[in-house]
DNA sequence: CTACGGTCTGTAGCAACTACAGGCTCAAGG
DNA sequence: CCTTGAGCCTGTAGTTGCTACAGACCGTAG
């Protein structure tokens, strides 16, 4: 009944339905300091309250966006000390899409490789196949 | 003397040389059994030959493209068994150009996402920052 | 009061390598 | 002949970002 102070009072596997996070995923962000230690019962069980919601929800669309688990660390850093500025954040985003564009380059260039030497293929009940001669090449 | 039988011998060093593959990777293949167990001097030292080196340059272009090494795992037991068809290969080759394009257009949305993003921040000396309230939000 | 689910901890496993540590072996220089 | 240094050998630990146990508690409904 003490509930009504700060909102309510979960445990791991309701923070893990309400988030989509794996419940797992929940300790292990404990463990490598992403997610404060939340308090515990008196027999141990960990206690959420809506401030562990948000925060585990910026993790997960930090991570969805594709920002490594460093990188998030770095971002919660930065607002844990009150100190970001606009500029900052922009520089480490833009670090990233850098990042990402490179990848996306990358897997073009695999796919305009792939499907061309699929496309050179028989599809036939032959053991001769251009893929294979591409690889051995 | 007798090497000029089946050409030239090489232990590991000269093959990651010839390969651009690092040096460990090399025993890391073979203990995953993709490449075949090397024949031995006296003293314990792998002996490869150029049939290694083909062997290992189809897995690093494999890799190239992207293949996983259960994929690749599979190409080889299916040249290796010499069962192998030209339709069979086109389709495992397709199945994994689909993945490749699935991953494309993930990135491509987080691509999006980011530039979006980045692009309504002031970059100046503010907390505020649009990128923080995306993952808040 | 007992059964069953939830929670707790620590640890092992996944991909796909990479990088040691600690010990041999080999060839060249003195 | 001996030493030195490079190269090889093995097994194992580290990487990233989780995920999945095992074995022990806890809490509540019947």
């Amino acid at each position: 009944m003490a509930d009504h102070v700060s909102g309510k009072r979960l445990q791991r596997a309701e923070m893990a339905r309400r988030t989509g996070c794996n419940l797992e995923t929940i300790r292990y962000y404990e463990k490598t300091g992403m997610m404060p230690d939340p308090p515990r019962t008196a027999s141990g069980y960990r206690v959420y309250d809506e401030t562990h919601i948000s925060r585990l929800r910026f993790i997960l669309r930090a991570r969805e966006l594709g920002f490594s688990i460093e990188q998030i660390r770095g971002l919660l850093n930065l607002v844990d000390g009150g100190t970001q500025t606009c500029a900052q954040v922009k520089e480490r985003t833009e670090r990233h899409l850098a990042d990402v564009r490179a990848k996306i380059a990358d897997l073009k260039r695999i796919e305009k490789v792939l499907a061309a030497t699929a496309a050179n293929c028989s599809g036939e009940d032959v053991p001769e196949c251009p893929v294979l001669e591409a690889l051995a090449s």
